[in-house]
RNA sequence: GCGGGUGUGGUGAAAUUGGUAGACACGCUGGAUUUAGGAUCCAGUGCCGCGAGGCGUGUGGGUUCGAGUCCCUCCACCCGCACCA
């Protein structure tokens, strides 16, 4: 009988649903093993064959290390919140949860068709009221905690009010900006005195009223409000996150992005910054990911340094990573916005001074960020500070070269050992001080840490190994500087102008935010999706009552980001269902961290970095065993589609074939890859594709046909070349479809989908099912024994390092051997269905069951396989001269290597071989090869 | 510029510890069979050469009895970061 997958594959869908098969409890007797894909938004197209590559393997990952048993577990879920759905209300009206519940549901119908084994019981929706209720209590917590710099871990803010209760803020030291108190308000600060600089005492703080203590705390919550400087897209209509913006655009949409002062809430990840660069380094994950995010943080150490404004009682800060240089030191350089410029600058240069920062105001973020050459600009404001350790006077600049966001958005210029700085001193005509020996810093800037330092008072003679530290305690010891690590990591801005997202469980009295703790806020319904005429966003159109919870003046307006749900939901499903906690501490201790994590690699920045932030806030407050959400990590590449194209004689509605479309002024226009069989174009389906090409003429080939030209490129909707898994599901079966996905290349790498062939690894299915119709319970030979064994052997230590594509290919072999050698025996057809059933489930199952195995062979254990049938009795050695292979010479196994090496050299083809020569060596490889060595 | 990665037949690729380069497939060529079907089977297929043989893993060098694999040089492409003090 032919392999009817169609059959069997409803077969066993139906059965495993029946029989729940997939539903994985808890359970303490077995070892645990938690595979997760990265969750998938649902938009409106559907998956197309890229996405599926992931899903395969951890399914086949789960699915094996079931038969090793293991509890596995591997769930699925929606991150159902998101602009798509958003952006598609605002042009329809239809609220967004419509066309996302109409999304899933066309997601769960393809998941299911290819047969993952997901315990669909755990399904999460991050829009889901009963999901997000806790990425509310979790957005709470953040809200109430505090970090502690000392204990170097999250708190509850009462321990915090506790301390400033009785020693105000002399013992503790809570991660916040390095001057909080400058976004106070002025009746807030003015009891304390001009000369402020932080502490604050007890009796300062108990001298507060409530608003004013709320104000304060604000400055030390990890998820607190502040007016900060945001990227602004008018677009979307929202900020957005630094890792959301490429290049000065939105990455969604690539719609330009603007630099705008907001009152937002803020999350406070920048005080994790530390822990999330060292925990790096026990995390497996690729390196190229590891290093992605280190960067991304950007931790750099070094001092900062305070400089005196001559004539004024102004200090202005700046971050060196090399205070070794200190005395190289030849001007100072603000960023353009930094708040001391007004103040400092002198009357005569006043007008240029502001000439120059509303010129660096209108550059947009990409030009400012200069896509190319950068000209050295700047402006002398006049002013001077006062060198720390000689008290020379050194000219103040401003210059776009220093960001206001980078460190304290000061610096000092040290021409001789930054190239920067040597640029802009050779174009300005500063002074460049020769500080290392031997270096004519005058000529050329010398940037290397390898110098020995000069001109420098007591750090002469240093390398800047030894300068750094010696610099540093002198600083010190003067009272003008301090040892410092730097970070490029800013906190992360967590509002969203947005509809479709969670709202904040927080509302507002005269103005000061108040979390709601006893009920649960959730989505009014407004009349459009859009800000109001006032420009507040979609939530601010909710009238009192349309709000289930309505408290203080008003309610919080923004929703929070895409991140917010995404960030944890790998919690929720190992307790989906509670209704007391987020996930409780006995489940995640038996689930623990995820083993296996495998999604693409465009999150490196975004997801990974936020998930990872709030595993430890968690883990801080003890609600979780484990800070690393993700032990290991695979990503795989892209599946590129093949887009074909056409040409259009410019101005016309003619198309020329590709061979001769250099003979004609063309267009090339991407044409929908299912009007293109071979390359060849189906002019009819063409032309009544689009009204516009309904009258299309074409100019053919010599063959009177019309060839397309093709390249490939990433798959997507604009480019009419995607490629949907539903009809080769119809087609060959899920299970063909899996295992060619697999066959492809490994998993990692980015690769074209071809689906010339598929029919490849579609027939290995059907050799596999035709090799079962002989199934006999005889005895099996020695030799079909060998291929079973090597089989398992292969397969196993494959799968084990994650190698999937060379697993098909060993069951290829495995089956086509077995073919020949006529092995159809039960005792090799059972364990060979186990081996293929992580990869071809639907089969395997049909083919267990028709071997005469019990119960599911899901269940069934991982054969292993015997070492007395991998080793041969025979062996075939290669035999080369001068390592060049020349014979085989088949021998014993058990001979030694002297024997072998007298039979290779008697060998007539070695005397022929080696015919006026001398051997100078042989070497023999056990099991392996012979070389012999002659001149 | 810095960091990470990748270069192997016509194509996707394999070679896990330095040990027969191109497994397994696709495609192609020839043949068989068949109710011309996107079916099946057999043989061939890295390149050059009739052949013996020679040459072959981006380039050039090195280590080694032996290098796709290790070391150095350069080139190409992809990804990330990019005036980061």
């Amino acid at each position: 009988m032919d392999y009817d997958f169609q059959a069997i594959e409803q077969r066993w869908k139906a059965q495993w649903k029946a029989d729940d098969a997939y539903r994985v409890d808890e359970d303490t007797t077995r070892p645990k093993f938690y595979v997760l894909d990265m969750f998938p938004y649902p938009s409106g197209a559907g998956l197309h064959v890229g996405h599926p590559l992931g899903y395969i393997a951890s399914d086949v990952f789960a699915r094996y290390k079931r038969h090793q048993g293991f509890n596995v577990l591997h769930p699925m879920g929606y991150d159902s919140f998101g602009l798509p759905a958003e952006q598609y209300a605002i042009q329809t009206g239809q609220h967004p949860a419509i066309t996302t519940e109409t999304n899933i549901n066309r997601y769960r119908e393809q998941l299911e068709q290819m047969g993952f084994c997901y315990d669909w019981t755990r399904e999460v929706r991050t829009s889901d009221p009963q999901y997000y209720r806790w990425t509310q209590w979790i957005f709470g917590q953040l809200f109430e905690s505090w970090y502690d710099m000392e204990a170097d871990k999250a708190r509850p803010i009462s321990d915090l009010v506790a301390a400033l209760e009785s020693d105000g803020l002399g013992q503790v030291e809570p991660a916040c900006d390095s001057k909080w108190w400058e976004t106070l308000s002025d009746e807030v600060r003015a009891p304390w005195g001009e000369e402020f600089a932080g502490k604050l005492s007890a009796k300062h703080w108990n001298q507060c009223s409530e608003a004013d203590k709320s104000q304060i705390l604000m400055a030390f919550r990890l998820a607190y409000l502040a007016d900060s400087e945001v990227n602004w897209c008018p677009a979307l209509g929202t900020v957005l996150a630094n890792d959301e913006v490429k290049d000065g655009l939105s990455e969604r949409g690539g719609h330009p992005v603007q630099r705008k002062r907001m009152r937002q809430w803020i999350m406070r990840i920048s005080a994790y910054a530390s822990r999330l660069i060292s925990d790096l380094d026990d995390l497996d994950w690729t390196d190229s990911i590891k290093e992605a995010q280190r960067n991304w943080i950007g931790q750099s150490q070094g001092a900062e340094v305070q400089f005196q404004v001559a004539e004024t009682n102004q200090q202005l800060d700046v971050f060196t990573t090399r205070p070794d240089t200190i005395y190289g030191v030849s001007f100072m350089v603000l960023a353009p916005e930094h708040p001391l410029v007004p103040e400092i600058t002198a009357a005569a240069q006043k007008d240029a001074v502001e000439q120059y920062q509303l010129a660096a105001s209108l550059k947009s973020e990409r030009e400012r960020q200069g896509a190319g050459e950068q000209k050295v600009t700047g402006c002398d404001t006049g002013a001077f500070a006062a060198h720390p350790m000689t008290g020379k006077p050194l000219p103040i600049w401003i210059a776009d070269y220093v960001l206001a966001g980078y460190g304290t958005g000061a610096i000092m210029a040290v021409p001789a050992g930054d190239e920067r700085d040597w640029k802009f001193a050779k174009t300005f005509g500063l002074p460049i001080p020769p500080i290392f020996e031997g270096k004519d810093t005058d000529e050329t800037v010398f940037t290397e840490k390898t110098a020995t330092l000069c001109n420098s008072e007591s750090l002469n003679g240093l390398s800047s190994q030894d300068g750094i530290p010696a610099a540093i305690a002198i600083l010190e010891s003067k009272g003008v500087g301090t040892k410092q690590i730097n970070y490029r990591l800013r906190d992360a801005v967590f509002s969203r102008q947005r509809y479709w997202g969670e709202p904040f469980p927080i509302c507002y009295e005269d103005e000061i935010p108040r979390l709601i703790k006893d009920k649960q806020v959730t989505l009014p319904k407004v009349d459009a999706y859009l800000p109001t005429e006032e420009g507040e966003p979609p939530l601010a159109r909710a009238q009192k009552e349309d709000w289930n919870v309505f408290e203080g003046d008003r309610m919080e307006y923004n929703t929070m980001p895409g991140w917010a749900g995404s960030s944890w939901y790998f919690l929720r499903y190992m307790d989906p269902h509670n209704n007391s906690t987020f996930c409780s501490r006995e489940k995640s201790d038996y689930w623990g961290q995820v083993d296996l994590y495998i999604g693409g690699a465009e999150h490196t920045t975004g997801h990974l970095l936020y998930s990872r932030f709030w595993t430890k806030f968690l883990f801080d407050h003890d609600w979780i065993g484990f800070n690393e959400p993700f032990k290991q990590m695979i990503n795989q590449g892209m599946i590129l589609g093949r887009s074909s194209f056409v040409y259009r004689i410019q101005g016309t509605e003619k198309f020329v074939t590709f061979e001769r479309r250099k003979e004609f002024q063309t267009q090339r226009l991407h044409v929908d890859i299912n009007f293109v069989e071979g390359d060849k174009l189906d002019t009819d389906a063409f032309r009544k594709w689009r009204p516009e090409y309904a009258n299309a003429e074409f100019v053919l080939g010599e063959d009177n046909t019309y060839t397309c030209g093709f390249e490939v490129e990433k798959m997507s909707k604009s480019k009419f070349n995607v490629q949907t898994p539903d009809d080769l599901v119809e087609r060959y079966g899920a299970d063909t479809l899996r295992c060619y996905e697999m066959f492809l290349g490994p998993l990692t790498q980015h690769k074209p989908w071809d689906t010339q062939g598929i029919s490849g690894v579609h027939n290995f299915l059907r050799k596999t099912h035709r090799l079962f119709e002989g199934a006999t319970d005889a005895k099996p030979d020695e030799a079909s024994l060998r291929i079973l064994h090597k089989t398992i052997k292969k397969v196993t230590d494959d799968l084990n390092r994650h190698a999937f594509n060379t697993v098909i290919s060993a069951l290829m072999i495995g089956v086509n051997e077995l073919l020949d050698s006529k092995g159809s025996q039960s005792e090799l057809l059972q364990p060979l269905a186990v081996l293929l059933s992580p990869v071809a489930p639907h089969l395997a199952e049909e083919l267990w069951d028709k071997s005469g195995g019990n119960g599911s062979v899901m269940d069934a254990s991982w054969p292993a396989s015997e070492e007395k049938w991998l080793t041969a009795d025979r062996i075939t050695y290669p035999v080369s001269f001068n390592g060049k292979v020349r014979f085989q010479l088949e021998l014993d196994a058990t001979m030694n290597p002297k024997e072998v090496e007298d039979v290779a050299l008697n060998h007539e083809k070695t005397i022929a071989q080696i015919e006026g020569k001398t051997i100078r060596k042989v070497i023999v490889v056990p099991g392996r090869i012979i070389n012999i060595v002659a001149v």
